[in-house]
DNA sequence: ACCATCTCCTTATAGCGTAAAGTGACCGGG
DNA sequence: CCCGGTCACTTTACGCTATAAGGAGATGGT
């Protein structure tokens, strides 16, 4: 369920993404009830509580009292809006730069790791054609202000950015699949988990001896049950690779 | 398109994993002219050709010559079969522990990284609930060896694991959406980008000024003309992040 | 007042996974 | 040797998707 920018006109998704809707001039024909901005806003409330699979144009149309041909007034086709609502959400990012580059390449991280847990959907949009919103651009110019203090050459921060948003997008992505597998399917991390390893140790006797390095790390995981297994597996991993990352970062700094 | 483990019948696709078919007995009734190898193997066939979005029950039973519904006398549903191709893929990996982990880990990362665009539709099974067959944990297991000589701790090891494997994902994932992308548009890498940047000029002028460190590490870029421009930045972003994962890894290693 | 124009609706199409029911081939027991 | 139970496979059908096409009705400029 990747999704690409709208391919029927770019110029008018870039015109949107940069100059907002026209101002609105008195024309024949009644009064629209709708907007753009009011479109973007229920499909981002949509996907945001159904998910992607979850956002037809259907339910936004439904969502505002209308029919799905209803939005087709306002935005060029579903890959159109998807791009104005990935670049809208982008508003919200603001981490910028620390005198500390340590510091703040981890409170960018953090940042980023809510904002995709707060939309999963986000993940299921393809960086091969990006948008190129200015809500999007802004956020990757503050990345680069924040990696600066470390002095890097050019292609360095070009792969460092890349890696740290597919370590964030990546560890977030386990959280949001296993939130939503729980939800679909009405089975937590934990009863999940316990029912599988039961089917394994049966189909797989002496799983000890094939896998021992997995039951190494297995069994040296701390399991706190408050939280649920796999958020707290991927959380973990999350900052461990984070600090991982940063150790190597440090090595080529100034 | 997110994709989890069958969920009808867990133990059903854990005996089919590791077990295997089980062995034909003679029974009324006319005999099998397919099997599950010969579908799953038809499916992973269409789903590298197709791509994930292109992989339906129809197009699996018309490439062997039969209707969609005729699969499921072999398997439960679409879940199942993702899973028993999920897994069969995996037994194309055989990287393993080097002396020098270094090493081990850069073969490693390669071959995945040719996996992953030798098989595109992998990177849409989702890992918040693993499918647990005998070759996806043979592969890990494999991982962890190639990671032991570091001698690292377990929790670390789980994260660089974890780090590691969204990298190579994400990377590779970009180069999978962009030659789909121009697959799908008839538009190459060049050509769109050449397109959405003369928009980007158009409709947001004053770029340099507003985006100076984009504008900066996009001018430092060396463009090599023979490889499609989304496909070698990831590439070269993989490498560069590699490196300095590695390095990341050597600071806490022995 | 009229007409061009615009918003929004209804209808229709092709494709998806898969439930339900039908067809006919095959094997073991009488 | 044939018959009844069983199984492989097909057809049909349902509700879901994006969106093309065309119609209804409201509005502003002339």
């Amino acid at each position: 369920m990747v999704v690409f920018a709208a391919q029927g006109d770019p110029r008018r998704t870039m015109a949107l993404l940069w100059r907002g809707p026209d101002a609105a001039q008195a024309r024949p024909g009644p009064r629209p009830t709708l907007s753009v901005a009011a479109i973007i806003e229920a499909a981002v409330a949509v996907a945001d509580a159904e998910g992607m699979a979850g956002l037809s144009m259907r339910a936004v149309g439904e969502a505002l009292g209308r029919t799905a041909m209803a939005l087709y007034t306002y935005v060029a086709d579903k890959a159109e809006l998807l791009d104005l609502m990935y670049d809208h959400v982008h508003g919200e990012l603001v981490a910028d730069a620390l005198d500390d580059w340590r510091a703040g390449v981890t409170a960018w991280a953090w940042e980023r790791w809510e904002f995709y847990l707060r939309h999963p959907w986000v993940l299921h949009v393809s960086m091969a054609r990006p948008v190129l919103g200015p809500k999007e651009l802004d956020s990757a110019e503050r990345l680069l202000r924040v990696l600066r203090p470390a002095g890097l050459p050019a292609p360095v921060v070009v792969g460092v950015m890349s890696e740290l948003t597919y370590l964030v997008q990546g560890a977030a992505a386990v959280v949001n699949d296993s939130r939503r597998a729980a939800r679909e399917t009405g089975q937590s991390d934990e009863e999940w988990w316990y029912a599988r390893s039961a089917e394994l140790i049966e189909v797989a006797p002496g799983f000890g001896e094939r896998y021992p390095l997995l039951t190494w790390v297995q069994s040296n995981k701390e399991i706190n049950e408050s939280e649920p297994y796999m958020e707290q597996e991927a959380r973990v991993s999350f900052e461990v690779g984070l600090g991982v990352l940063l150790d190597g970062i440090a090595v080529r700094a100034n």
